[in-house]
Formats: structure tokens, sequence, C-alpha cells
DNA sequence: GATGAATGAGAATTCATTCAT
DNA sequence: GATGAATGAATTCTCATTCAT
């Protein structure tokens, strides 16, 4: 039986392919060691336990698109571009790697829980962006947390549709469109009150 | 050996509960029986299996709160009415049972798989508005299934943020706002080609 | 809910039906009621346990059965003539109600164990003419419980071919041939020593 | 936690032997893994389901003395020879493997109809000699199912009366004398029309 | 007599995990 | 690093039986 090397990698890919495909809790120890060519033994050599192998996929990748967004907000001066940068950095990142995509921001798994209170998540580094823009007056005076959730909901959904192949193709296009949706809704004028 | 009435009933409600707390898969027949206080042979006399009771709590509720989301599109004239009533249609039914909604629209369990081609859905009943007010001019031209994301989206996500308190309160108060955001989102120009 | 009469004997109808079709411990009391169109509660009214309904149905009728054979041979003056009338009682009694025949000699379901020793039954009858005639020196001199063997199996075997389809038709057309291919095998004279 | 060889085989025969003492749906997967000394999930390392052990112990068994009991009348020139062989052969495998005779040829499970319509079985073997016999003049004119219900009916009774201890002993000293009974059966002039 | 709800024991099977080799 | 056998707990579901109504 040849040992392929990158059992490790291997493990990971099959792991989160599985994970996004059928669900954490669907997925069995066993179902991933035969995607991956190798006994369920095997996988306990490279991760404790199926929880932390489920963690280390999460949180590492987690942190980093975290990071990555926060890059691209804050080459951009204004609310506007931030936020058309942001978009765009969820799209690439959608068209890149769908399998991760959805894994960090469907699947999830009760991994949120176990984030630490001050690490940065993607939805934190929206709401940053907009809570600023609303402090600034670049963007109307609302409840930050209502606005992000539009940012977060167009854009999720739009994904959401993309992978039931209800919207077509990648989601780099529809990226200008999307980021200009997101603007109309939240530039919209409070309510009076 | 408390007979009490009305087991039906409770096991449905636990179990909506339950599944809709953990999920489907992490909540175990035992657990369903256990909030009921019957043992777990008891649950069969009332549902043939796990999945035909996740079916049965899916099936009846989908279609039926499809058909209300249709009735008050359908006693509106415009798109803008007509979306308004909608929203503030999903808006109450999240007041109302914000677990049968969960279960409904987030937790699903593959059960839209199992749905009839031509059965209603509420994410139909908003296509069709949709793609009905593009063909009239009410709104721009523009993929209706994209459109039909943003409003989903910018309704789901509120309510996602809502249950996990980043959004306070019921979201009825919401409703209107929410539905000039969609307002906003949908009707604004497509890119020029 | 229309409650029909004789549902004794219909819950004794179908019990046996469905023993000798799928076996007694493949068929459930659900499976009884359900046949017989009422609730399981209900067959406890008329047998206190299955086995008590198992054993019910075996014990009189396998009784009944053996003196009837026994009736049979008793009529007639010697060896060959007392084997072919039971060799006939067999036949009639397959032709009559295969299912009986069936749940008697081939499920059994260990009910043999649980009669008293001196109780009839029909290898006892079928045996107890063989050793009548060897003693009486009509049959040659052998072990009875190996002529009792060879008569059980030349009609048990006819009638499993029967069931299965593998020999035609009703069994008493073939009473006679049956009869003397026995009277052959146990007439045979025994080997020198 | 001990670990000790041959827990498959050791499996196997501890399966065979409480089928064929007790039944196999009376038989659990828990008796099973007592009897071999290991929990029962060990057992679903060797055999994906009970049915499957029940299958694959059947399946490879029942072949394989088809295949013999062909090859001990095909070295046989004349029916009668044919015959004395394959009851030799019954004889000889009821006194080494009485277990396995006894799953084979009693047990069965319902799995005769898993088999290929093709596949070779004892009864087929047996079927076949006595049909060329017919035809080739060495035995009377007679529905060949009818002569082969006779042969298995001989063997098969015996070899239960064995087992109960009626007849004495292996059956290797009375294959002569059933071969024998089993001749004069076959050889019974066909009653006139 | 019959229903319908319930029990409690046990069935087959799955699964995360362990560990000697 | 990897295998393969094993564990032990849990899961879904079945079943004979009971009993208030």
């Amino acid at each position: 039986m040849p040992r392929s090397p990158d059992t490790r990698q291997r493990i990971e890919t099959e792991a989160l392919r599985l994970f996004v495909e059928r669900g954490v809790t669907e997925t069995s120890m066993r179902d991933i060691a035969q995607a991956v060519g190798v006994t369920e033994g095997a996988l306990y050599r490279h991760h404790a336990a199926k929880e932390a192998l489920v963690a280390k996929l999460f949180a590492e990748s987690y942190a980093r698109f975290a990071a990555e967004l926060d890059k691209m907000q804050a080459q951009q001066p204004t609310a506007r571009q931030k936020l058309r940068a942001m978009v765009a950095g969820f799209c690439r990142f959608f068209d890149t790697d769908q399998v991760l995509f959805r894994f960090l921001l469907f699947v999830q798994h009760g991994q949120l829980d176990k984030i630490a209170d001050d690490a940065p998540t993607p939805v934190k580094v929206v709401r940053a962006v907009v809570a600023q823009a609303i402090e600034r007056g670049e963007l109307p005076c609302r409840d930050p947390d209502l606005a992000t959730a539009w940012v977060m909901g167009l854009v999720l959904q739009t994904a959401t549709f993309a992978v039931y192949g209800r919207v077509a193709g990648p989601l780099a296009p529809l990226a200008h469109e999307l980021a200009e949706a997101i603007w109309r809704a939240v530039t919209m004028p409070p309510a009076p009150r």
C-alpha cells in the first residue's frame, strides 16, 4: 500500500468538501478516511479529534479571510469604496474557493461561538466599516448592526443562489452591481420618527 | 406513567424547538422523548420515523406560509406594495413563531429537495412578484433570480441578526424600513453594458 | 368502526397464515392485528401472549390430526393398508388445509418440545404402525425409527415440493403412488451382517 | 481487551452454531458477539450486516457442497451408482460437519431465493441425475421432480432423525441401506393409467 | 370486547476514538 | 506514519405487553 505524501493536506481538502456537501455531523471520520484513501486511525495521526479538525479548518481560514477583508477596506479612502472593495473580496473568495467560502460562511457548525470575542471576523470587519461611515456621516444614521445585516444578506444570499445555480457563473462579474445595490440599501434615509 | 393528552402536539412542539436549537441530526429521538416526558417508543406511535417527523413539520407549514405570502402579495396592486406586504408578512411570521420561522427558512434539513417542483415556496412567491414587476416595467430589467436573492437576503439576514440579538426586538417595527431598503436595492438601474 | 364477529377465529386464521408465510418470530403481533383489522390490544383479549397463541394453534390441531391418523390406521387390517391409509390421510390434509399442514409439520417452532411425552403425534402414530408391523413380521427387521424416518421423509418432502410448485397440484392423486414407493422402501430386505 | 487472532473465523463458527441451534432471527448480534468474546461493534468490521453474515455463510458453502456432490455423481457410470455416491456424500457431509449440514439444508433462512437461477444446488444435482436416468431408461418414467423429492426426503428425514437422536450415531454406516431404500422407491414401476 | 396510548427491553447498526503492531 | 482490530456508547427503530377509557 503506497503511502502518498501530503496526507495531512488531503485529509483537510476531503474533509472540507464532505463537510460542505453533507454537513459536519453527517460526515463520519470513516467517510473522510475513505475519501482520502487511508484508515480511520491514520486521521488521528494528524488531528486529535474530529472536532479539532473542524476547528482547525475553520479558525485558520476564518481569521485569515477576515484579515484580508480588513486589508482591502483599509486601502480605500471612502465608505463607498471600502464597501466596493469588500464586496469584490467576497466575490473573489467565492470564485476562488467555493468550498472554503461555504464552510466558513454557511456551514460554520457552531465555530463562531468558540472564537475569541476580540478576534476579527468578516462580519466584524464589515460592521466596523459601516459604523465608522455612520459616525463620519458617510452613511445615514442607523443601527450599524442593521446596516451590517443588509450588507451581509445581499452578499451571502447572492452566493447562496450561485451555489444552487439560480444565479449563474462566477460572482466577480456581479460584484459591481451588487456593491451598488448594497450602497443604495444602506444609504436609504432613515425613517422619520 | 402519566398519559397526558396532546402528546402528539407536544412531540411536534418539542421536536421543532430542539431541531432549531441544536439541529436535526444533533437531536436524538431520545432527546425529544425526554423533552416531552415519554419513552422513545411512544414517539413512534405518532410518527413512523424521525425523518417522517421532520418532513411533516416542514411540509405542513412551508406550503402554508408560502400560500399566506402569496395571498398578501395578491391583495396589493403594485410591485412596491406587494413587496412591502411580503416583508411585513415575513416579519410578522418571525415575531409570531420564531421557532417555526427558523425551522422553515434556516434549518430546512434538505426538505427543499423533497418538495414537488410545482409546489409553492416563499422564494417562488417572491420571485414571481419580482419577475412580474420586471415584465411590467415596475422594476428595472435584471435577472429576476438575482433580484429575488437580494430580497431574500435582506429579509433573512435581518432575521438572523435578530435571532442572535445583534438586531433588537421584534421585526415588525423594522418592516417598513426593511421594505424601503429592499426597494432601493432592486430599483437600482442596471449596469450599462 | 364496526366490530365484526368471529374476531377470535379471524385472529387464528390470519396468525396461522402469517406464521406459515413468514415464520413465527418474523411475524409481529402488530402484523397479525393489521391483518385482522383490529388493534394489538384486542389480540390480548383472546390470547394471553403470542407464545400462547402459537401453542394453542399447534397443540389443538396437532393432537387432532394425530388422532385422525390413528383412526385411519386402526381401521385397516394389514401394515400395507395402514400405511396406505395414513399416506392418503396426509395427502388429504395437505389438500384440505395446506396452511395448517405446513404449520404443524414444517413450522412447528419448537412446539414439539412442549408436548407431553405420552401425547399422540403423527410421527408416533406412524412409528407405532411400523414397529408393530416389524414385530408381526409384516416388515423386515430394521430400526423402526429408521423406517419411520423414511415414511415421513417421502411424505413430507413430496409436500414440500408441492408447496414450492415443483410437484404439481393436489397430493391426493399421488397418494397411491407415494404409498407404493414407501412400501418398497420399507420392505427392503435388511443388509446382511 | 484481548485481541486474539482468527476473530473472523470464530465469528463465523459461532454464528453458524447459534443459527442452527436457535434459528437466525432468534440469534442476536449480541449473542454472537458474546459467544465470540468481543463487542457487537467488532462484528461489523468483519461483516457489514447480520444478513450479509448469513448470506456469506450460506453462499460459500452451498455452492461448494453442490459442486462436490456433482463431482461424486460424475465419477460413477450408472444411475444406481451415482445415487449411491451422492447418498454417501450426504452422509459424510452430515458426519463431518453436522452444523454446516443443518444450516445449508434445514435452516436456509430464505437464502435459496437469493441464489442465481443457474447456480448449482444439491437438489439440482440430484434432479439432473434422476432426469438423465429416466431419459436413459435406467429409471421408470415418472415426474423427475417427484423422484427427486423422494431422494431428498429419504436423505433429509434420516438426517433429521439423526439430529434428534431418534436414529443413532453417524450416518455413514447407514448410507448403503439408505441408498438401497432410495433405489427401491425410485425404481417403482409407474402406476398404469 | 376493543381502542389507543404508553412502556421497557432489546434489536441492528454507527461512530469517535484507542492502540498494538 | 499508517494499519486494522477493537471498544463502548449512542442511535434509530421494533416489539410484546399493559391498561385506562
